[in-house]
DNA sequence: AAATAGCTCTTGCATTTTGCAATAACTTTG
DNA sequence: CAAAGTTATTGCAAAATGCAAGAGCTATTT
């Protein structure tokens, strides 16, 4: 499997696993809102087509952002967590919601985004410390 | 001319704006590299396509994130200039950056990428305040 | 063991976006 | 006027996406 990556510039080497208007929205369920299987993500209000999304989770399992396994409670089903590499991205999705938050006005400023205003160096801290404990 | 969000979650509202594999290479090239002219963009290291560039400038200014403006020093040359909107768009760029720099192996640690490694907060307070001056 | 239900993944087809090459339209420069 | 520089457009092929249907697998129920 090669690379073609566009230049080794660090922006464009991210931008080339994750600049999609897709694969973020799937890290952040993980990430921020508990889902792991893949009829939650189906499910979530943008409404990803089925065939986009395995295709993203294949791709993102294959950078090793995420880790696909077993359920515990039901063997038919699988599991997606986040790696290290994967939990790394969350000053991205902050940084991303933050800028979201303050410049769409179609896009209220809910739940986190209001809290990032106040502090975003401890939402960060506060919610790295919880990925910590799931990150395979 | 009618906006379609996927939903009002603030970062699916950001990657409706800037997800894709292009955008943020031109906010780079404008925020890091001083390039300002659609000549300079197009010669970027990434080899954009010239009508996807042109595509890409167009959004980016109806969504008033750069603002285009004839040249002082030749009248037939338009340069591009971040707006505010655009200028905060910098810390996802660094985040992108820092994280590309970490984890791609073939994307060497370069330049600002060891400097952030660093001292992150400090390279974005330098840029911010150089941007501020250049803001429009 | 057969039927049912839940979950993941695949396929086919229409539509949209992207990539690439050529070149048009315009302005400044010599 | 001619040449060079700059931005934008067009046509066509390739790739990605959206949508609908359903296949294959496992666990559960009867």
């Amino acid at each position: 499997m090669e690379k073609k990556t566009r230049s080794d510039c660090p922006i464009s080497c991210s931008l080339d696993v994750f600049g999609d208007k897709w694969s973020l929205l799937i890290i952040r369920d993980v990430m921020l809102r508990g889902k792991l299987s893949y009829s939650e993500f189906l499910t979530s209000e943008e409404k990803i087509a089925s065939n986009i999304l395995v295709n993203r989770l294949n791709v993102l399992e294959e950078e090793n952002i995420l880790i696909k396994e077993v359920s515990a409670t039901n063997k038919s089903k699988f599991v997606y967590s986040l790696t290290q590499k994967g939990a790394d991205l969350l000053p991205i999705v902050i940084e991303i919601m933050d800028w979201g938050a303050k410049y769409n006005e179609q896009c209220p400023r809910r739940d986190l985004g209001k809290q990032i205003k106040k502090d975003k160096a401890g939402v960060i801290k506060e919610l790295s410390q919880a990925l910590k404990k799931k990150v395979k």
